[in-house]
DNA sequence: AAGTAGTTTAGAACGATTTTAAAGTAAAAA
DNA sequence: TTTTTACTTTAAAATCGTTCTAAACTACTT
């Protein structure tokens, strides 16, 4: 299936922009991204785009399942590509993700869900820091 | 120990802004909070305090291990109170975190710590939905 | 081709957080 | 105790990521 089929399939109109953000983020390599080095790769790529349009697209395409959102205490937002349930070393100096495929964890036991709530993924987050 | 003695040894001089949050949050009793709940509780209780002040605060805190911040994609920080490693039911809708206890959730599995890190904490986030 | 609903954009606005710089306070030195 | 020093608090301004506005544009439908 091509980017344009992908975009209707998702119900998004596919626009020239809306084209381009697709052809970089889409491409099968995961990677983990802010709107501001999405911005750097379109530009690098001969074209350009708002900055407005960008976040227009971020959010259709979350909101599509095209893409996640990563939880970060960082104040910028982490896309990523992988929308695969899978888990991330996170380095917290840097704030470098790294994915951990969903089959390299396992999770023994698991605590009851509240009361009137449905699970509805689950994350490991691993915390690591450089070796001194 | 108590709250003045915490700051002390958290190397934090013991100001008079300092020890009114800490009476607020380190009561024992766990809380996940935004720098604007605990102006409101500071305001509730009497006292008042600048925002930087209260950013400057938790920052101090956060760093000397007294509270920890929380992984989230939200654009508000959040803060937390309890400083054991714990893990979060998330409802995305709302927003709210309710502690899952350490030894609730088993890890059976764990992937390889990237060469040259050191494992530094591992969280598990099980996020939730409003049953329909 | 004409109509319409959705999209893009520059720039303004917004909200959370940080910075500035001046006044205040806690701890250390005398 | 007084003096000195470094640290802290504050209001206000600045910053920065993100969203909103409203006008121009474009994709799709009729
Ligand atoms: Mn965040
Ligand atoms: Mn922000
Ligand atoms: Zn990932
Ligand atoms: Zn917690």
């Amino acid at each position: 299936m091509n980017n344009k089929e992908k975009l209707r399939k998702a119900g998004l109109r596919p626009t020239k922009q809306r084209m381009i953000i697709a052809d970089i983020l889409l491409d099968g390599i995961n990677r983990h991204f802010t709107a501001e080095n999405l911005q750097n790769e379109i530009n690098s790529s001969g074209n350009s785009m708002s900055i407005a349009t960008i976040y227009n697209c971020l959010k259709k395409f979350r909101n599509c399942g095209l893409i996640k959102q990563v939880e970060s205490s960082k104040d910028t937002a982490i896309f990523d590509t992988n929308i695969n349930q899978h888990h991330h070393f996170l380095d917290e100096e840097t704030g470098e993700l790294i994915d951990i495929e969903n089959d390299e964890v396992n999770l023994h036991k698991l605590p009851k869900i509240p009361q009137g709530y449905l699970n509805n993924g689950v994350e490991v987050l691993i915390k690591i820091k450089k070796q001194v």
